[in-house]
DNA sequence: TCCTGTTTAAAGATCG
DNA sequence: CGATCTTTAAACAGGA
């Protein structure tokens, strides 16, 4: 591990190209150790919605020119082979340092960094609620349609792509039951199928009762089952099949957006929060085994409105710089820590690495913009309170959503920005090993 | 027929 | 340990 540290930092600029090197002046222990163009790269994969020129109404933003994607994007699509898988449940702590080690959290297992626009065996740890909140604020209106709802979400976390449809059940459910939703009517003017739904703002009432408990966090897990698949996802691609052009990690949020939803939360953690995504024992007896993967719903999961055409083709490359100098300085300072605590014990194989940490994804709203009705809506109902902070907080984040348009530039950079693995692991090669051995080393 | 919406039930997780 | 919240499943009704 020091050989290789050594290496990157002696070879890192040509090996990891990260947006601090445009900076020349940047000293290079600086740049491998700092965080803050990782930050960056959180937000910048802010991409076009895949059917945003279907519905510019709904999502404000148009697509931007060369942004389609090859077609048939389910091909490449690594969910399309395995299907969504969810972490077991978490058994260790030390998540939050996982900020630290992006080419693990990369691929699925750190909530911060965890590309849930094109990771699909990952669920993201968002409540439905949470997800139902963000498509409201995303869209811009002060109402959304639940099939708008379907879309963003589908849009937003790959997971749901290919996930039982049965979670929209819970969406649906989660709109009915939950106070923080309310239904608004369609017009008879308004052609269209189902109602609208929108934020109620008296739930900003139960928000300053305290009726809704924070919850924690749990730490996330990285499921044995996934190891084979992650060594394989360590491979690097320069398209992601479930990334729209300009997929990035997280959900495309800058990081003030982000910061801003992981407060919002943390405020409504009661009926926003939702739990981690992990392998509960009734999913493993009572749940129908063979209704989520044999050829029952099968079909439907490929054959779903909700992975049209157009999204389909909307794919993008993978894009993605890797600390690596703070992943390894994280392993060996025992950040990375396990159920032992051990940092670099054995338990850093494969099987039995678990981490722990915040879930949200960072977002950032651009300032100026003044188009959130429901925050000005929630607002309204309150009377100088805490709340008001809160719900600003809450609600903030999602004034921007996708900042595509105006980040395509940078985002475009950072397509050239991937570190490749095979090279960095050929460059291993010279230390001898078995390149395998190495990432075990590594993670 | 499919989508939308409501409702009930149950189990797991979290918190005080 | 009970209350609360979240998730999942399912049944059912009504509308497009």
């Amino acid at each position: 591990v020091k050989a290789i540290l050594h290496l990157l930092k002696s070879k890192g600029p040509s090996l990891v190209r990260g947006p601090q090197l445009e900076n020349p002046s940047v000293n290079l222990d600086d740049s491998l150790t700092s965080l803050q163009w990782l930050q960056e790269f959180s937000i910048l994969g802010a991409s076009v919605p895949p059917r945003a020129h279907l519905q510019p109404h709904l999502f404000g933003q148009h697509r931007p020119p060369g942004s389609d994607a090859p077609a048939s994007p389910l091909a490449a699509d690594p969910a399309s082979i395995g299907g969504p898988l969810t972490p077991g449940k978490p058994t260790a702590a030390a998540y939050s340092r996982m900020q630290c080690l992006p080419g693990i959290v990369a691929h699925g297992h750190c909530p911060d960094e965890v590309d849930y626009k094109t990771n699909a065996r990952i669920k993201p740890p968002y409540s439905y609620a949470t997800l139902i909140c963000m498509a409201m604020q995303a869209s811009k209106k002060t109402k959304i349609t639940l099939s708008c709802i379907y879309l963003w979400i589908t849009e937003h976390f790959c997971y749901y792509r290919h996930a039982d449809p049965t979670w929209q059940n819970s969406i649906r459910h989660n709109l009915s039951l939950n106070k923080c939703f309310i239904k608004v009517p369609r017009q008879k003017d308004e052609p269209g199928k189902g109602g609208f739904w929108k934020i109620d703002p008296q739930y900003a009432e139960r928000l300053l009762s305290g009726a809704y408990k924070k919850r924690r966090m749990p730490p996330v897990q990285i499921n044995p089952a996934l190891q084979s698949r992650l060594r394989v996802n360590l491979q690097p691609r320069s398209r992601s099949p479930c990334s729209p052009a300009g997929g990035q990690s997280g959900l495309g949020f800058n990081p003030e957006s982000q910061r801003l939803l992981r407060e919002f939360e943390e405020a409504t953690s009661g009926t926003m929060l939702g739990s981690w995504p992990v392998v509960r024992g009734r999913l493993g007896h009572k749940r129908k085994l063979g209704s989520r993967n044999d050829g029952g719903k099968a079909p439907r999961r490929s054959s779903s409105p909700l992975l049209s055409t157009d999204e389909q083709k909307d794919i993008g490359p993978l894009k993605g710089d890797f600390d690596w100098d703070a992943l390894l300085d994280s392993a060996l300072n025992g950040e990375l820590s396990l159920d032992g605590g051990d940092p670099l014990s054995p338990i850093m194989k494969e099987e039995d690495l678990t981490v722990r940490g915040t879930h949200v994804s960072p977002i950032d709203p651009p300032a100026g913009s003044a188009d959130i009705h429901v925050l000005a809506e929630t607002q309204r109902n309150t009377d100088g309170s805490d709340f008001d902070e809160e719900t600003f907080l809450a609600t903030a984040f999602l004034e921007s959503p996708w900042p595509e348009e105006e980040e395509q530039g940078r985002s475009d950079f950072l397509c050239t920005s991937s570190v490749n693995l095979d090279q960095l692991f050929d460059l291993g090669d010279s230390l001898g090993g078995d390149p395998s051995t190495r990432i075990d080393t590594l993670l």
